[in-house]
DNA sequence: ATTACTTTGTTAAATATATAACAATGTTTG
DNA sequence: CAAACATTGTTATATATTTAACAAAGTAAT
């Protein structure tokens, strides 16, 4: 099911792309082409959430991205919080700053004096103990780490400690959270790694980057 | 296998730390519980890279680095380039700058001429005209994508052109690469959407963050 | 209308990955 | 030196994920 969310929420965007070029149909096996995944496996993702097609016209993009959209409950706009404003956290405030319509980056917060009551691309940035108050005033219920890996299990309990239910952690390390809390790891150091090693090592007739 | 060789990596920067903490053994449930895997798969991994331990000292952590980095190709230093100096691609610069010990960022690309000529953290950015003779001079086998979606396949195909054999794509698009290239992507926006949905459906008993 | 065709929804098989179990092994203890 | 113990290496089982296959259904052509 993991894998699936993870595609289904990449479908949604490139059906929204596809709606802007003005298609009102889609196939499997074209959203297969633009996603890199295979025809069986977008047409049985579509089933998991059960919207159907029809054989001929094969899915109307309007609908589906409806069906998308409430089943990643879509008026409701979530908002997040970002904790770590050095070089990695200014440019994902930068990244996540645009898109408004699914999510809302509300703060940032740092440690560092300097940076406290700044604005980055209009996104304020406060000191750590603001963090109480900022989330139940904002409700947020998703925060992002980018802090230095030492301090990064203490943000973690902050966060946890103020009801955030999902942290994207970008600090190389494994943190210890409940198990009501999600965590998503993004290691760029490993990922880099991956690549240097599969640069070497990867075979053709591998599944990866598929196209089918 | 793929995902064995993200945890290998993983175990190695674990282990480097803890032999710099002067630790010079380790058990299994210990690098499980550091790691946030199981012990089980822990010895499944190790297993799989034929190092072995004693049942009661565990693993040798100086021979099991050892044999980690002639796993990962170690003595050779891979070089790589980064083409993109936007918000995230200057963070990125500054991140992987540091280690140099497993890489080197030799190079920054980016097509805005305000850009070019300018170092971030010592990283020299040219202008894209150069990648290839720079490519060539360093013998780089590796990219990092930081433009724009829309710029990222023609990117893609000038690195796969001057013989790039593994790129790091953060650019939220399918690239179209020969099989023979290696593509890790990494898409922010949908790993945040992921989150975003976690922290609404996740209940506990999964597996994710495990800890055992 | 009937036939041929395309694409779907769904089931079945294949592959990949993780968990659990446990005999083998070496260590320590008495 | 034998018994108890902890931890390994490995195999077997379970789960997750992908691929492949194909009947059912709708559409277009004749």
């Amino acid at each position: 099911m993991e894998k699936t969310i993870e595609r289904l929420a990449l479908y949604r965007r490139l059906l929204k792309n596809q709606s802007g070029k003005g298609n009102t149909h889609i196939f499997s096996h074209q959203l297969a082409g633009i996603s890199g995944y295979s025809a069986a496996i977008v047409r049985r993702d579509l089933m998991n959430i059960g919207y159907y097609g029809t054989p001929r016209h094969g899915y109307e993009i309007k609908a589906l991205i409806d069906c998308l959209n409430v089943f990643f409950n879509k008026p409701e706009v979530k908002s997040l919080i970002l904790v770590g404003a050095g070089n990695l956290g200014r440019a994902l405030i930068a990244y996540f700053i645009k898109d408004k319509t699914e999510y809302n980056l509300i703060a940032a917060f740092d440690s560092d004096p300097l940076k406290v009551n700044l604005k980055y691309n209009g996104c304020p940035c406060y000191s750590l103990e603001k963090i109480p108050e900022l989330i139940a005033a904002s409700q947020a219920s998703v925060g992002i780490i980018t802090v230095p890996a030492e301090n990064a299990q203490s943000v973690a309990d902050l966060l946890v400690e103020n009801k955030i239910k999902g942290i994207l952690n970008f600090a190389p390390v494994s943190l210890t959270v409940p198990e009501s809390v999600y965590v998503e790891n993004v290691d760029l150091a490993l990922m880099l790694e991956k690549v240097l090693y599969f640069s070497v090592h990867h075979r053709e007739g591998e599944k990866k980057n598929g196209m089918t």
